[in-house]
DNA sequence: GGCTATACATAGTCTTGAAAGGTATTCTCG
DNA sequence: CGAGAATACCTTTCAAGACTATGTATAGCC
């Protein structure tokens, strides 16, 4: 009924600028990507599997990233992906529109006087 | 066809922090609401009326806001809201979460050696 | 053999923001 | 007075996206 879910994993419409710019370090398969986002923050975002391969599907559809079969160290097979040249303008991109976003929210969040 | 917008008005799931904001400073209308979060971000947050007239219902169904009608300065019929203060809570709450948030997704943005 | 961790996937639900359309009133300005 | 802009509200419809739940499969370990 009247549950008011605070605390979402994830604050909606971040989940691609951190899978591209997880990417942007290496390419990675989809569940080291998770793991990637949970470590570095250190807990705090947890990207479900069913937010993470739809998401996935979706980028790989817009041509952001390119994806192959491989093996992992533990000798699992896996899906490897890689960004684009189009993820990489989409990374820096969205990255300089979140920055901005959060500038203009803070400024309305500011406590004033 | 492979439109990918980019700039929404607005970070998706911060509305509601937004409008509980501005109305923790002091009662308000819809449209003044949408002003004043408008001024407060120099233009750059813009809450459509499709947006915002329906979140200010489904906030005042949640109990966070109450609302009745009155004249405005300049002579208007609007729609005056008010945080409760289980609003007032609420907005404590979102705030604190979108920090935290906010924190832990710089830390996989940061640019890391 | 059973357990845990790794790895992927999809169907279904729900929330939410935006587009598009609408009503009505006040004020200004020519 | 008439036109237009600004103020103020509302609703219907749509699409995107994040989450839940569920399922498959395999590797490694005890």
């Amino acid at each position: 009924m009247g549950e008011d879910n605070l605390n979402p994993d994830l604050l909606p419409g971040t989940l691609y600028m951190m899978i591209l710019r997880t990417l942007n370090q290496e390419p990675m398969h989809g569940y080291a990507i998770a793991k990637r986002i949970r470590d570095w923050s250190k807990g705090d975002l947890e990207v479900e599997d069913g937010s993470l391969y739809p998401a996935l599907n979706r980028m790989l559809g817009k041509g952001w990233l390119k994806a192959e079969w491989g093996m992992t160290e533990n000798n699992r097979r896996a899906r490897f992906y890689k960004l684009t040249p189009a993820g990489k303008k989409r990374l820096e991109a969205e990255s300089s529109a979140f920055n901005k976003m959060i500038k203009a929210i803070q400024l309305v969040m500011r406590t004033s006087s």
